[in-house]
DNA sequence: GACTTCCTTACGGGAATCCGTAAGCAAAAT
DNA sequence: ATTTTGCTTACGGATTCCCGTAAGGAAGTC
């Protein structure tokens, strides 16, 4: 079982719950932050004064108030942990539930766990937190999903990027500058409309703007 | 002080911390469930034995499961108890902080306070609940100014209407057609093009897709 | 080399939108 | 009664979007 855990949650309230779960398990050593930015040097100093954590358990968004953060959320911070930290488990523990979310965090930064807050929130933490002592990736049922089967809506950067434009107000016309500008390819007016039109097929909308909207609520933008 | 506090959270480690602060508060007896309907019927239930609750603490939204809810969020539940209990202080304690939903739930609903579940949830909801406990409205900082400040981005149902129609892929002409046939005037194509026009300059959109994803962001639809 | 396949790009016609102008109409103001 | 004001509605032209067709080009296959 993991000897120090890093648990990263703006809200007391599910920090303590956390804490809670991690003693049972007999975890010896629990650290709390509020912020991402902390939970980065936190680990950081850990390292350097060779008292590792052996695991992180972290919330995907963080309320903005009054500090200037480094990183604004949860996948920033898994993105630099992953950057320096290769090693180290990390454990998603958040509201949200959108397969693609889940299926980004797995495949590209390989989290080792993915679990839902929700009514039985800790009861599939530590379901997790086992697991993932042994080894092994746990995701909850809900989202387990995600990954496994192999679907045709996966969605490649370009048409994020595509997406959040089109969000952003652009034409289809400004658009295809913009890639043009960006050196992004291809980025014919042309094609632009292919792959909008090619997007509004696979999630069955009706026009541009459904498009949008439909993404907007799968949190794909 | 309240005597008999409900509480109505999907999450043990928020609805624990609820019972925690109420506990500081010197409440008696405090009642916790996860569902909304479940909330319902139990401050029915209660209202029936003459054992009213003195106060309801809800969240705004609820995750679904294989449970098929009457009340899909809080928002649902805060507009029944309103129209059979209208004389019941309600607390809304959410993650959720934008200020057209805070609005709309103090003006419409009469909610008795709005405090927004972040790193000082707990410390601002005891305040709320000694502010109400006077016969007092309490906003948490962040959305005081929801309500004081008359803006001009005053946002009415017809204009929800229409954008909740826009972001589901209806075409203007679709549009028309709808509010035609559901009696809903002005409905004629032009205006709805001007209102659409109107909006988009309130949002300062580019056109409609940006019109509906900054909507969207601000929680209006 | 000839061929298929997949992708990008160009183009054109029809549909929907954007945007300004103007007519119609009702309530309020003078 | 007339005017003003505000809103709804109709219409027309410019632009953008939508959608199909086809040409061009870079792979890989035979």
């Amino acid at each position: 079982m993991f000897k120090k855990v890093l648990i990263v949650d703006d809200h007391d309230a599910i920090s303590k719950s956390v804490q809670q779960v991690l003693t049972a398990c007999k975890v010896k050593t629990t650290d709390v932050v509020q912020y991402c930015d902390d939970a980065f040097l936190k680990v950081k100093r850990a390292a350097l004064d060779d008292v590792d954590y052996d695991l992180v358990i972290t919330d995907l968004s963080f309320k903005k108030d009054h500090r200037n953060a480094n990183f604004e959320s949860g996948e920033d911070l898994i993105a630099a942990l992953r950057r320096d930290f290769s090693q180290l488990p990390i454990i998603v523990y958040s509201m949200k539930d959108q397969l693609q979310k889940v299926r980004q965090l797995v495949n590209q930064y390989h989290v080792n766990a993915y679990v839902c807050k929700d009514r039985k929130g800790s009861i599939q933490l530590e379901e997790a937190i086992k697991t993932v002592a042994q080894k092994q990736r746990y995701l909850s049922p809900q989202v387990a999903q995600a990954v496994q089967q192999k679907n045709d809506l996966e969605i490649y950067d370009y048409d994020i990027q595509l997406l959040k434009l089109l969000s952003q107000g652009l034409s289809q016309d400004e658009i295809s500058q913009n890639f043009k500008a960006n050196g992004i390819s291809p980025n014919s007016l042309s094609t632009i409309e292919k792959k909008i039109n090619k997007l509004k097929d696979q999630f069955k909308a009706n026009n541009a703007i459904h498009l949008v909207a439909l993404v907007k609520d799968l949190g794909l933008i």
